[in-house]
DNA sequence: CAAAGCGAGTGATTGCGGTCACACCGACCT
DNA sequence: AGGTCGGTGTGACCGCAATCACTCGCTTTG
């Protein structure tokens, strides 16, 4: 499918680049669509493109020995995953999986890199993002250490509270929050485990489902002290 | 303490550098020495400087909310740490402390940055590095999943089996092997668990302690089996 | 030389969380 | 309607690994 300069564009990580520039990587990228839960890089495979995400949600996941699906990250529209052969060369490292029916913009590795050598911009972007990708991973393998179970899932939920709100401590929502089995093999739990602990959180009015796809976090206080450890569930 | 360009030189990722570089940034960069269980570089406060490890042992530990401590990585001598800055000026994630007596070598964030804007090789190798890590990260986590105890430490273990050897299969030996308390905050157990485990592996003749600081894999063939999980322990 | 400290080995106890087995609900098909 | 499917709630059971409380051997240190 046809991919306009315009399109490439609307991602933030393009869009410093010159226009001629964008004309030129236009021609050589492709549109792709995805169903839900279809597969949308390999791992293992050394990818030869980017993938920027324009609609839908993706997941890194990764597979345990024994088969268990792990879940890794989210990627939203605007932002891209499978950037890490960029420096390496490498394979990438784990699955990516559309979590909805997704469009993607799929763009050469090669063009990129070749970019990249005139364009610092494009390259400290890519630093910088990776950079995040391990303070990311960083935060979250402190996660999985946590002895405590339900410190470990307040600590994932206070993870997706968005920013602002965790700074003013107001009640706030959590959009399209993972389902209790995507946070339970996250944290390596049982499902059930994860339920139990939501059971808990909602009876004491710290959280409320509001339908599929809306979590209100009625006491965003007390989240956070569950979240560090200071008080037990 | 004075570094000489020569100094700097030994190590693998400024060798490229042209050596009027080397005489600049020596001119910048001092040497300092750590006792055994000193920190080297201090969690979320912004560091100035990258250290690059001449003599000694490093570890990247991080500390759970709940205080104890968890392993992450392991600095050998030629390598370096506390690059994570350099891409996004964030704070260190982690402390590096030294798991023995160890020399290091600080240069500074602001000359390697400005370094880096006119040699694409210092760039491209910090970038490997990085990318580098997260595949380190993503394989170390993936292994955290494990359901199976006796199977994480195997893995573990293996993952700090020489190459050569994980593809030859052939006898080897892990030089400074992690105590079985640090290999259980790597993978979040108890000391006493790592510890029967190895008593396990040691009385079914597939590694060997050889003193402090030398493990003998007697059977790597069976250690990748378990590693893998196609054998139970 | 004790003394102290660290790493390692081991048994007994216990409680937490995984597993299994259900029921329930809303959404979406024909 | 009836059916299925994905996400969720809950109780019963039980096994494994954390915890505790030791001992032992080796280094380091005064």
């Amino acid at each position: 499918m046809q991919v306009t300069p315009e399109l490439l564009g609307t991602f933030p990580g393009l869009k410093p680049l010159p226009q001629t520039t964008l004309v030129q990587l236009a021609q050589q990228s492709s549109v792709r669509k995805f169903a839900r839960r279809a597969v949308v890089l390999n791992a293992g495979v050394r990818e030869e493109c980017v993938c920027f995400l324009f609609e839908g949600r993706l997941q890194g996941v990764d597979f345990t020995i024994d088969g268990r699906e792990v879940g890794l990250y989210f990627v939203e529209p605007g932002d891209f995953c499978g950037e890490l052969g960029m420096f390496d060369r490498g394979p990438q490292p784990e699955f990516v999986i559309a979590l909805t029916a997704a469009v993607a913009v799929f763009v050469p590795m090669d063009s990129l890199r070749e970019i990249s050598m005139q364009a610092p911009v494009l390259l400290s972007m890519l630093g910088e993002r990776l950079a995040a990708r391990v303070r990311q991973m960083t935060r979250q393998r402190s996660l999985l250490g946590l002895p405590n179970i339900s410190q470990r899932v307040c600590c994932q939920l206070w993870m997706l509270v968005p920013e602002k709100a965790q700074e003013s401590l107001q009640d706030t929502v959590i959009m399209n929050p993972p389902t209790h089995m995507e946070i339970a093999i996250m944290l390596s739990l049982s499902r059930e485990s994860v339920s139990r602990v939501f059971q808990i959180l909602q009876t004491r009015q710290i959280v409320k489902r509001d339908g599929p796809g809306m979590l209100l976090i009625t006491d965003t206080g007390a989240l956070k002290q569950l979240a560090e450890g200071a008080e037990e569930l």
